[in-house]
DNA sequence: TATTGTTATACTCTATAACTATA
DNA sequence: TATAGTTATAGAGTATAACAATA
């Protein structure tokens, strides 16, 4: 029961701009992991495999990537290889390193977990007005884009799923 | 480095509306989860001890509260215990139950996550002009309140951190 | 010597199933 | 019988330290 007309001062009790995006952020994780365990997929799952959805790194860059250690990233790709979703291709240019690469399988959930999880967030999103829609995704890419400055890191880079 | 004064339509590079809250939403929760390590907590002994801060629950009530079975919960709590943390004690009304509670030792650390937390998101939040701000934060107000209603939950019972 | 990746090991977190003790 | 909680067990995910192969 949203309040109808009322002006600038809600009605409604608030939550503080800390809990709120807190909050926010718990309900859209918890929107993604939802999703993917529909696949059988973990986050840290989910996340490799966005990872390479556009990328063929070396076990070494995956780890940067994901902001694991190196041996965990081991047994994650263990994991994803025993169910056929990436594979394990020597480097051509340095005989101790690996790629590890997307299967035709690894793409399809890829793929089929980012469509799902969009939906989700459409239609959490689609609960706002149209204008206000408009006007929380430029605040937000204001924010993420000051971020990023912030912090000298290239926004989308990392972007996955 | 955001845009100054640029009107209705950004210059910069935008993701979109799904891949912004996302993005958010793991840039919030890393947060969440940096400063819980630096205290040498987890997100899920965080959680934990944010739900114990305005409740003594049995087992089972944390169970539902946290969203996992029992026997997860006999575990978490079994480590915080362990640390000094929180504290079993005998239910009276039921000899079979069991109520955990907060110890100071974990109240402290709870305030003080909290505390810490807050600082980062609002430095976050600080990034952006206070006009911005301010409609930031009515905009995601909105969204979760429809969000709530139309999942019939309340929005401020399951608030923690 | 330094780097790439794996292995050995340990701990947290989670779940399912079986169990104990109440109710 | 049903419920509250624990235990036994299994597996994912993570890290540190030690190692083998290659650079």
């Amino acid at each position: 029961m949203a309040a109808r007309k009322s002006p600038a001062r809600p009605i409604e009790p608030a939550l503080s701009p800390v809990d709120g995006l807190a909050q926010l952020s718990f309900t859209v994780l918890g929107m993604l992991e939802r999703r993917a365990a529909k696949h059988d997929l973990s986050l840290s799952q989910t996340r490799l495999l966005g990872v390479l959805r556009d990328r063929r790194p070396t076990m070494q860059e995956l780890a940067r990537l994901l902001g694991l250690d190196k041996s965990s990233v081991t047994g994650l790709v263990d994991r994803a290889e025993r169910r056929g979703l990436v594979t394990r291709v020597a480097s051509t240019a340095d005989r101790r390193a690996v790629e590890v690469h997307l299967t035709d399988a690894g793409r399809s959930l890829a793929t089929a977990g980012a469509t799902d999880f969009a939906a989700d967030v459409t239609a959490l999103l689609e609960l706002l007005a149209p204008a206000d829609r408009r006007a929380l995704s430029e605040l937000i890419n204001r924010l993420l884009l000051a971020h990023a400055a912030e912090h000298g890191v290239d926004l989308f880079a990392t972007m996955a799923v």
